[in-house]
Formats: C-alpha cells, structure tokens, sequence
DNA sequence: GTAGCGACGTGACGACCGTCACAGCCTGAG
DNA sequence: CTCAGGCTGTGACGGTCGTCACGTCGCTAC
C-alpha cells in the first residue's frame, strides 16, 4: 500500500459471485515488478531464449490482488493467464445449491487459467485469494500470439498442462476411489506429504485450511473431518499444533486405504 | 486379418494386468495405413504446414488391437501417444483393493496418453481396448522432437490437453458435487447428452456399457445402478430399448441435481 | 468491557447406499 | 440340446456420514 501503487480498472479484479458483490476490497495494484521473482523464471518459462523472455516481459503486467479477491470465475470466458509469485489460491467449483469443491490451492510459481485460455472455452473454475498475492498477467491474445511465434513456450506450455491433468486425476483417484471419508482424508494427507522431508519419523507441514475447506477438498462435510482429525489424533497418526501438521504415524494412515 | 497384416513385438501390445497375463490375443497387426483415416486430421493435427505434416507421417506407426488389448497401464513410464482411429477405449485408475474409476472412454479423433508424454511422468491411467481398434503410435522420443521442432504442432498439443482437462474437470463435479448416487447418475445421463439433437422432446444416445462400468464412472456400485435405471424408467425420465437410450424427460433428470 | 463472528467440537437421528445373496435371462460354446 | 458365464433385477440389512442443533473458544471491532 505504498505510495507507488495505485488502482486499475475493474477488468482485472472486481468480480461478481453468486449476484452478491464481494464485501472484501477487490483493488489491485500495480507494483513496480514481479517479473524478478524467483518463481516466474523457474518454472513455466525458464531458460527461454533471450528474445522470447523479452517478448514475455513486455506482455506481462504485475498486480496485487488482496485476500478476498477473485481472479476468475467458472464460467466466464478467458481473459488471459495469471503467474503466481505469491500468495496462495483457491480453485473452486461449484454446484447450483451452493455446494463447492476445491480442486487445488494454487502456490507461488503455479499459472492459473491456462487450460482456459489455451483452449479458449470459459474458466472450469474460480480462483479465489485466500492469501494476498501477487501475480503476473498476461492477456491471452497477447499469451496466444506469443506462443504462435515461440514454439518452445509452447511447449512448455503443453508440459505444465500435461501436470495440471496429472494433479486432476490424482484427486480424482482420493474422491472417487475411497469407501469411507476416512480413507479420503488419509488420502488428501498422504498426498500432501509427498515432497516433505520425513524426520525422526515424523513429517511436519504446514496447512492453513478450515475444516470446511478440507471437506470441500474431499467431498466430505465439515462435521465429518473434525471427528476424523479427532479420531486420528486418538489413534496417534498425526497431531496439530497450530497450523503446522505432525504426521506421526505415515504406515497407520496408508492402512486407513486399505480397509 | 489379411495377409497384408504381419505380428510385430510384443512392446506395444502384451501388457500384464495385475499380475494376471490376459487372456484375450493381444497381438496386433501392422495395417497399411491409418493416416488417411478422417479423424486423425480434423482433430490434433489439422492444417498443419506441409512440412510438418509429412514428418508426422514418417514418425507415425499404424496398428490395430483387439478388444481386450490394453495400450498402456497406469504407472508404467511413457512410450508415446496414441491417435484413435476407429473403435473405443477405456481410461481408468485402480486402487490397491480392486476397486475401479473410469474416467473416460475415448472415442474416435482422441489422443491417448499425451499428458504422460510430454511431461515423461508415468502413464496416470490405464488404456483397456473394448471395442477392437486403430490406432497411430508415436514414439515418446520422435513426438517430443516432432514437437521440438514445429511449434505450430506444441500449440494444438497444449490445446489438446487443455480440453483433457477440461473433461476430467467435468466428470469431477459429476462425482465430487453429488449428494446422492441419483444427482450422479443423472449428471452423467445429461453429460453424455450434449451434443446429442433433441427430436420430439426425446434425446436418443447409444450406451453401450454396463451397470458394472457405469457405476465405476460415477462412483457407485452396480446394484445401485440397476435400481436407478428402474427408478428413473418409473418415472418415465427414460426409457431403454438394447443399446439405445432414450432420454424422454430432460427437465425430470434436472430436477434430480437440486434435491 | 461486550457483541459479533468464524472456526471447532460433539451428540442424536435417519436416509442412503454398499454389500451379500440369490434368481431370471441371454448369448455363445460345445 | 445343455451348460457356463456375464449381465440384470431385487430383497434384506447394517454401517456410514450428512444434517441439524447446540456449545465452546478465540479473535476483532467498537
């Protein structure tokens, strides 16, 4: 909120969900660049060819959008891709009677909207802010013109939907193939632990969801997860301390799959 | 089976499904060319430039598989993308217990296996033929070079990919936003109905899968989808005549998904 | 302070549906 | 023909979990 920054138009930002308008201030601000962060680089298009990066540089604009914010919604038709320098967001969808399913909390490094604009057809999902973030945005005439002039972020850009469709299915796998609520928590856990270092035992990671969140990640109800997260601290597979997760016991919550 | 068609190794046919050899003949057959095929053109690879197109070709192997042939199997490392000629295949995953989720079942015009190629991560879902099929191969190392080298191509692949995703997102919500196996079930009805022309109030599809396999789409058990088939005939929503379905009530199959 | 709000915890109840069991039916093989 | 095997239909039963209801805790605003 310093004096550098100031406020665009709505285009970007103000969005309207489920008729009601946002209570949360949807302002974004211009900062002076993203485009040194260290995620932009390393991820989708690191190591393009100087003139592509400089052509990327060109289209791409820097803005911050408060917690709160929506990017984009399900259904409306695509406006370009976001890069995520920071900040973590939720990518929802949701039924006509109010019922959500989070898909994914998109962290630093990640680009939202790209199956969309690739494609063309609306966003499949809304990204909400659920931590105030910053992002690169690129319009997707500019992206698509872009990327018909440079194959290799093309295909780049085919990778990183390539394991975007792999995170899908993989969700897919804890909803669909799983009797019991308990086995889809121990699932979404599991998954979540994979790439976190295992200490003495034990795995700790940090999650700043709600109950409802994880519920809406699963399928499941909010009741329901409290009482499973209960039921797993009695059984020592896991305990919380604040917002960090202590995974105790990784071999009891596997044997959670099987039965 | 002409005497133009010769057996080649088992690498691309011979596949062991839980640990049990298949029963089916799994050989497959060299056929003279798929490439003229109408499907293969208009969908991935339209209007490439001349160049590119006869690459394509040579890089391109035609084959065709028995039904009950399997083209790859989840979590093997990826050989390369298959383009569907002429008949159906499955897409499933399968947890430790058995139990199975079909994601798709791939019509003609359709790539298999593309997210596993470009990324080079392991095949996330596994091809079984059920209808006996043509299909053009191509190697994981010639497409990613193919890709390498016409850009043009990258960006169709992206596309391609971008509508895989799409659809997985689709049968997410059918599954992960349903309270009850009716709102699934009939979800799944409406989805397999668009695209489908309305006549005289009436939308005729062919279904030929079974309850067994239909439950395994949406997540529910075989019994639960006989007795939902009977239910909604009750109420006159459809109606079935052998492998033809005829949805007569739309509005009815609606109204399912808000209660 | 206190009011309000959002997150978490917990009990009770009941519908839904997965599972088991078995019976009819059709098709294809021999 | 007969038999086997796969698909469909149907009854009974029991567990799971979604829902409603309420209470507690902690934080923020005023």
């Amino acid at each position: 909120m310093s004096s550098g920054f100031r406020y665009v138009s709505r285009r970007e930002g103000g969005i309207l969900r489920g008729g009601e308008l946002l209570r949360a201030p949807y302002g974004l601000e211009i900062i002076e660049s993203c485009l040194s962060c260290p995620h932009r680089e390393d991820r989708l298009f690191c190591n393009l060819s100087p003139p592509a990066v400089q052509r990327l540089a060109a289209i791409t604009s820097a803005a911050a959008y408060p917690k709160g914010a929506i990017l984009f919604v399900e259904g409306q038709s695509p406006r370009g891709v976001f890069i995520l320098c920071s900040g973590r967001v939720k990518l929802s969808t949701s039924s006509a009677d109010g019922r959500t399913l989070i898909l994914r909390i998109s962290e630093p490094g990640e680009v939202l909207g790209l199956p969309a604009t690739v494609t063309g057809k609306p966003y499949e999902l809304t990204a909400d802010v659920i931590e105030s973030t910053q992002a690169n945005f690129i319009r997707r005439e500019d992206f698509l013109h872009f990327l018909r002039e440079h194959g290799e972020a093309a295909l780049r850009v085919a990778q990183q939907l390539g394991e975007t469709y792999h995170s899908a299915v993989a969700e897919m796998r804890t909803i669909g193939l799983s009797h019991s609520a308990a086995e889809k928590l121990a699932r979404f856990l599991l998954e979540l632990s994979v790439g976190h270092a295992e200490e003495k035992g034990e795995i700790r990671l940090t999650l700043t969801l709600t109950h409802e969140e994880i519920a809406q990640m699963i399928g499941s109800s909010r009741e329901t997860v409290t009482r499973l997260f209960a039921d797993f601290k009695k059984k020592e597979f896991l305990q919380v301390k604040g917002s960090t997760l202590i995974l105790k016991n990784k071999a009891g919550l596997e044997s959670v799959l099987g039965a």
